[in-house]
DNA sequence: AGGGTGACTGCTA
DNA sequence: GTAGCAGCCACCC
């Protein structure tokens, strides 16, 4: 069992709450878990335990632009992150940012 | 126990 | 529009 920390276990949580076809922003998700810094919602996905357990590709940055994905933050690993989300309605263009800024769930 | 890092953000040049 | 600097919190070595 990996030690999970209660901060990253209210991240996983409202990460898997982001219905399919939307996205949520680092921010967003820090403020939601009453955080304020974001870097430290993105630390908790970076070391993220649960990777398929945890829509964590739902989770963009403020600029609209795609974070990383398993530790990736270049890679095939970032296409198959915007593979994913277009799966679920949601496109992004070349340079891996949102076309549609609506597909954004905000609290 | 301490320092450095990072899937970030915001402002300024 | 891009580029650089500083601030913030939690985790890892």
């Amino acid at each position: 069992m990996s030690k999970t920390t209660a901060f990253q276990q209210r991240v996983y949580d409202a990460v898997s709450q982001i219905p399919a076809g939307k996205v949520t922003t680092y921010k967003a998700l820090a403020d939601s878990i009453n955080c304020g810094s974001a870097q430290a919602v993105g630390q908790a996905l970076k070391r993220n335990p649960n990777a398929p357990e945890v829509p964590c590709h739902r989770v963009i940055n403020s600029q609209l632009n795609i974070g990383g994905y398993l530790g990736e933050t270049q890679g095939a690993s970032l296409e198959k992150k915007r593979q994913l989300l277009a799966e679920e309605g949601v496109e992004f263009d070349v340079g891996g940012r949102l076309i549609d800024g609506s597909r954004v769930a905000l609290p």
